[in-house]
DNA sequence: ATTACATAATTATTTTAACAAAAATTTAAT
DNA sequence: ATTAAATTTTTGTTAAAATAATTATGTAAT
């Protein structure tokens, strides 16, 4: 369906308006989607994130720092993230020996089960999200949409 | 810059999973860039939003239940962010004469000059952003982010 | 050694979002 | 006419986001 129809505008939009609106509102119906799976495993989104994060460092602890830097949206606050995920004992957190003001966050067997349990439907939402494409295609949008963040100035 | 490099993976990600990350990335990094406009002239992007839709209605008054369809964003609480645009007196409530259920929005003078002195800001914006592609480039990530977003089944 | 500055994380406060429930009105059915 | 069901909006409650301020530790300069 085309972004025109879809929020009804009567008046026709330059390019430039409705690639924006465009990319707006396809993350939007991914990520109602997505958080439709997640709500059944009384998961936000960010903390699918952080957990796929902590995952992703292979067993060595992460410091809260790290993490936040590699969200997606960055989150302000961090510590209120990780203490949910510590009541729900998906996580640890441990003051780092090396530097007193740090933390090591690590992701616990719990939190990993979690994750291989998710995996198959998070893989499926995303194949039903991309079926309709070529991989010649999915190829084209990423370095568009990768091109598009290359702002010069 | 590649998503990888951005969420700092180190294993190759699936054609899928990278075009999913890189449409929630750039719509990020769009809306983080809008919301600096907007915080100058305190507006949140939901209140832009409505403001927007009740222009182009061209002063005819729209509904509450109008408003939450057209929005980009399915927002929950359509009243309060209406009660916000009152107290700035940018927009008008008053009860349908025809269906006393329903509220008729209109924006006001303030609110269409306010959305005149921020329109130069947002087509700066919208062209910053998409001055990397070409029309043809463009053309094309719109065709693609529609044809990503039909859902079959 | 003391001071100032920088960094990392937490806490506090105010706004906003999500969701469910309620209120008001209209429409339809008996 | 009464009751039930549907629609539209509002309100209440709880959870989460945004922002600023605070605490704690570390680093560097004098």
């Amino acid at each position: 369906m085309k972004i025109e129809d879809i929020i009804k505008t009567t008046s026709p939009m330059a390019i430039g308006k409705r690639t924006v609106l465009n990319i707006m509102y396809t993350q939007n119906v991914l990520s109602e989607r997505f958080n439709e799976i997640l709500k059944a495993y009384d998961l936000s989104p960010e903390q699918f994130n952080v957990l796929r994060i902590l995952k992703g460092q292979n067993g060595k602890p992460t410091n809260m720092c790290v993490i936040q830097e590699r969200m997606i949206a960055k989150t302000s606050n961090t510590t209120r993230l990780v203490d949910k995920l510590l009541l729900k004992e998906l996580v640890t957190r441990e003051i780092c020996p090396d530097n007193r003001r740090k933390m090591e966050i690590a992701i616990t067997e719990k939190g990993l089960e979690l994750l291989a349990e998710l995996n198959p439907k998070v893989e499926c939402h995303e194949s039903v999200l991309t079926q309709n494409l070529t991989p010649e295609e999915l190829e084209q949008l990423n370095y568009l949409l990768e091109k598009f963040r290359t702002i010069n100035q």
